[in-house]
DNA sequence: CGTCCAGGTCTAC
DNA sequence: GGTAGACCTGGACGC
């Protein structure tokens, strides 16, 4: 038995040995600067508050640590030896770290206009379960970021468990949400009409009567994009565009994200003429199942410098 | 102080 | 199937 405790670490590649840019994975979309996550600008670290199945939830940091490693830093007491292989399970599920993007990157490696891409962005950071996802997404919409903030801490501030350590909360469970009163919604989270949304959503996957974790798990072959975007449509709240966000964050890349802040984005970046959807469908349509991502990636180019 | 609208969605025609 | 109107909230504006 070792008498030192080794250091709890990821390896940065894609199941193809892809290269994984992690700042730019941080770096990703807005959702995943929501509590309990958040991006460290200045330590280039991203920090979050997981549940484990066992035991209370745990606070880390991740960074950059050597080429192609990540270094964990948990916050709290020690980790159990036992529990290592879960925690690591769910930051690799929240760095997107097992979706092969290695058929993209041969696309954008042929493609000027993508060629940068194919040095490590396209993966997304998720939350450690889709729920939380689901939730974070009908959070932004309509109503602006401030009020997607303020609704998000709302809720793991009030209903989310502490962590090992009291080093922050978990994003509640299913059950905490369906549990809350419709006056927490309504005069603390301050959620408007999604309240409702928000409380049956979570009332039908606490009662295991809707699945979201299996939009995850099942393969393309077995569920096709058609049919997550179809489910995801199905719950309250979640309409073409909350339905397009999620898929990216499952790693699902056929549709747009076409809302009030990609269209001017993207119309600034076509010299300042705007596009109509069917335009903008229409243009990178030619990528295919991953026509989403390269519209995405697009638009959140220079979220990071280039390097070169 | 009213109006508009922000990382839209739902319902009713 | 496509399109108005309503919808919580609260900053940002114009007056």
């Amino acid at each position: 038995m070792a008498s030192m405790a080794a250091p709890l670490e990821l390896v940065l590649a894609g199941p193809r040995g892809e290269p994984v840019d992690l700042w730019r994975t941080f770096l990703s979309h807005g959702v995943a600067d929501l509590p309990p996550g958040r991006v460290d600008e200045e330590a280039r670290a991203y920090e979050t508050t997981v549940a484990l199945p066992v035991g209370k939830p745990r606070t880390v940091r991740i960074r950059a640590q050597s080429s192609g490693v990540a270094a964990v830093d948990l916050r709290g007491p020690r980790l159990a030896e036992r529990a290592r292989p879960a925690l690591l399970a769910v930051l690799r599920r929240v760095l997107n770290l097992d979706e092969d993007l290695s058929a993209f990157y041969e696309v954008a490696a042929a493609d000027p206009e993508l060629a940068w891409a194919a040095a490590g962005a396209g993966r997304m950071v998720r939350s450690p379960t889709v729920f939380e996802d689901v939730v974070k997404t009908i959070c932004t919409t309509n109503c602006a970021w401030s009020a997607t903030q303020r609704m998000v801490t709302a809720l793991v501030d009030h209903l989310g468990d502490e962590s090992a350590g009291g080093h922050g909360r978990a994003f509640p469970t299913p059950a905490a949400m369906a549990a809350a009163r419709e006056s927490f919604y309504r005069n603390v989270a301050r959620t408007g009409y999604r309240g409702a949304y928000l409380r049956s959503l979570a009332a039908s996957v606490a009662a295991r009567a809707t699945d979201l974790e299996e939009l995850r798990e099942a393969p393309p072959q077995e569920l096709p994009d058609e049919e997550v975007e179809r489910r995801l449509l199905a719950l309250p709240g979640v309409g073409p565009y909350a339905a397009a966000h999620v898929m990216m964050l499952l790693g699902r890349h056929s549709r747009l994200i076409l809302d009030s802040w990609t269209r001017p984005k993207y119309a600034r970046l076509n010299g300042g003429v705007a596009a109509s959807d069917v335009e903008i469908v229409a243009r990178f349509a030619p990528y295919g199942r991953f026509a989403g991502l390269a519209f995405w990636l697009y638009l959140t180019r220079d979220w990071v410098a280039d390097d070169a």
